[in-house]
DNA sequence: AAATTGAGCGTACACGTGTACGCAAAAAAA
DNA sequence: TTTTTTTGCGTACACGTGTACGCTCAATTT
């Protein structure tokens, strides 16, 4: 029953991570968490801690860099059941809603500390939503649009969905169908409206 | 040169919320904000605090609401201006960031405690939000949307605006022009997409 | 087998926090 | 004028914080 060392530190480094993760709920954001809290969590000493991480905006970036992953991981998901047939709007929609129903204080990570309070943290979650929006970007250019509406584009549609999975993490189950179902009604409208100026500017009107 | 006490009281009271929002910058949120530290801004003892507020949460309540005032205010300071002529998207979007940018503060309170660690102020907040969102929903019903869509419309509209305010927050201001740029363009997706919405529903065109 | 490395612990310190309590002094009420 | 009210202050306390420092002890290297 012996364990290397690295295997050893390994697992304390994520028992530190999973602690933090387990710590963030609606009345705890990251910024009011404290380095002896995820320690004690972690069941580790407080200076334990350092062995592992300089400080907490290094645990925060990691944290950040982990819930992004999930976050990608997700679209990926999405974009599989849209292959299998299905609106595509809608189908992201719901697969992102379901991500913030199953893991809401990753979500609450990633939007709170969009606004948060170091400089560290604010870039790798805008870094983050801009993975994001790069890729349904690349998307919406390969649907023939250019560049600069696509990006416009796939910007306002990031700033929908967050904006409804902000207003989903606090509403009652009830109303999160309503939610969703506004999303997909924004995200539509602001399709429709970039190919109305496409249409536009190209002079023609196409399908 | 006396002083009623009522007068004093205010004046007090006064100093308080200024030394907070004074306080309040990118690198400290309400929420990093400490009684000591307000009182000690407003030149008062820590204790003498409570004389005023039972705690921190009422005086971020009384900031929300200020701040939520000044949103207001600049939104009639909008109104005015499309009435002596002019885009109602560009003035509108015109308009807000230039609040931003001259009381940044007063937005990062309001965008950062909207996704914050107490569920009073961020009740408090959405409750703001809210009241913007509806008075656009009306404007939008007077020019002949059915609730529905106008109020998706219009919530869409606000979280376009404040993830451009937000993104304008950190920009260098060289960069501030254009994401105002894309704000207008993503407006204008989001108006004409529900304009057709609307168009498909009547079953006719109509201008 | 001996030496080195490194994770983890316990102690200790200085510091900032919220707030309970009682007193002063001046305005307001009697 | 006397009494009451109320703003503000100072002291005091218990508590949680980050982290410096030195030790142990087992895995690893020599």
């Amino acid at each position: 029953m012996t364990v290397s060392r690295a295997e050893q530190k390994e697992r304390t480094r994520r028992a530190i991570i999973d602690a933090a993760l387990r710590q963030l709920s609606a009345d705890k954001s990251f910024a009011s968490l404290s380095l002896r809290e995820v320690a004690r969590e972690a069941n580790i000493a407080p200076t334990s801690f350092y062995r592992h991480f300089k400080d907490m905006e290094e645990l925060g970036l990691t944290l950040v860099d982990e819930c992004g992953l999930a976050l990608r991981q997700i679209m990926r998901k999405a974009r599989k059941r849209i292959e299998k047939g299905g609106s595509v709007i809608y189908t992201s929609v719901q697969t992102f809603m379901e991500f913030i129903e199953s893991s809401p204080n990753i979500f609450r990570l990633l939007f709170h500390e969009r606004s948060g309070t170091t400089h560290g943290l604010r870039t790798a979650v805008a870094r983050e939503i801009q993975y994001f929006v790069v890729e349904l970007t690349d998307y919406i250019c390969a649907i023939g649009y250019d560049k600069e509406s696509a990006f416009a584009q796939a910007e306002a549609m990031v700033a929908v969905v967050f904006n409804a999975g902000a207003e989903s993490l606090d509403a009652k189950p009830g109303q999160r169908k309503q939610i969703a179902r506004r999303a997909v009604t924004q995200l539509r409208f602001i399709a429709s409206g970039a190919k109305q100026h496409r249409m536009i500017k190209t002079k023609g009107v196409r399908t």
